[in-house]
DNA sequence: TTTTATTTTTAGTTTTGTCTAAATTTAATT
DNA sequence: AATTAAATTTAGACAAAACTAAAAATAAAA
């Protein structure tokens, strides 16, 4: 596979979950910067490799294959951002773009013993799952912080919206994967919260709220 | 710089050091198993982005620019390189072709933080020096085995041949950076040497002692 | 249910890096 | 110095992955 083709695979893969019943040509070159037309070309060849199903108009669905291919890809990519940022030291907000690299390097040893010498992570620094060698994927028991019940101590595992901005956002409260956090009162007006993150008294907005894991 | 690009830099690189006057066509796509036609073509395009000059039939050379560019990447491989056998465990046979993928990583950031999570070594697997950040080679002293007094301990710093099935000998004898080794005697008729590695002897031919260098 | 709008596909180009085969230049030999 | 051999370059072509513009199919609206 070139790098071209594992990143449409990996952003099929990705838009599948949205909608599995078949993601539409528009989609994807949304995602990969490109055009409708190039999609429709590298979707034929995909297809002859026996990696997409792919009805002309109907859009396309990842085949066993291909399924498997992407959640490898997707395994690298994480597996390199718990490196970068376990490691090296990155923060969250820089990480993704490295791993977008280093997710092509294709040697299966070089993950393999990757992922041995990060103690086999189960997730990565968004608090995204991490596919195991044989591509099983434990699913992250979460809720979001705006859906608790108040005065109950949960601790953070993640993000919904990765944006730049919001990790930002969180680097600066110093929120991060495995701060404690408790809500003390919500608003009812509109559902701010009061919480306790690491001891710290905070207020945030419902729309913060909205993009946190907690545990 | 694309992936190819880098590639010729880094043969001219390398083969710069053994005909320091012009590097000709012929051995260029021999390293890169390609075609002369091919190498002319690249040379044109390297000519016009300042990173070698080139004349028609009169081979190239780096300019300060391509100089620097090729360290870089010679610093990235030799760096991955590091990693692969100090943190990941692979052998010093194994990590070759893995590091020439990771050499293509672009992030500067990256090789720095890498560089000072291995602790800023000086020498690759292979005993080769890595340039510092600003493209710094410390040259390290060494001689080849074949060429050292009888009787001096030494310790082993480095190989000059380092193809698959000598450091794979290499392996099977336990030799290893960091092996003491001492000269006990010399064969006059064949320069066949008994030596001690670590302590246990070995008779080992001119031919191997003249592919490793010891400090 | 036509008509209009949107989405998707086809057809024809472009760029990058490669190739083959022929032409040219340089080097080696007689 | 002329001829042969080797190395190098040009010319033209190709595959991959993208693009533009036009055509076709599907979905939405009147």
């Amino acid at each position: 596979m070139t790098i071209s083709e594992e990143n449409y695979i990996k952003v099929i893969y990705h838009l599948s979950l949205v909608s599995p019943k078949g993601v539409n040509t528009n989609a994807i070159a949304g995602m990969l910067d490109t055009k409708a037309s190039s999609v429709t070309d590298m979707m034929k060849k995909l297809s002859d490799k026996d990696l997409v199903s792919y009805q002309k108009y109907q859009g396309v669905t990842l085949t066993e294959k291909g399924f498997h291919s992407a959640k490898m890809i997707v395994r690298k990519h994480r597996l390199w951002e718990v490196f970068l940022v376990d490691k090296l030291g990155f923060s969250w907000d820089e990480v993704h773009e490295i791993a977008e690299e280093l997710e092509h390097i294709k040697s299966e040893q070089l993950i393999n013993k990757l992922d041995a010498f990060l103690g086999f992570p189960v997730a990565d620094p968004h608090g995204d799952p991490i596919p195991d060698a044989k591509g099983v994927i434990k699913k992250i028991e979460k809720q979001l912080l705006s859906e608790v019940e108040i005065n109950a101590a949960f601790h953070c595992v993640g993000v919904k919206d990765s944006s730049t901005d919001f990790l930002k956002y969180l680097d600066k409260q110093k929120i991060a994967l495995g701060s404690v956090v408790k809500v003390i009162d919500k608003e009812d007006f509109d559902d701010t919260l009061t919480v306790e993150i690491d001891g710290k008294r905070l207020t945030i907005s419902n729309k913060i709220a909205n993009n946190l894991y907690v545990q």
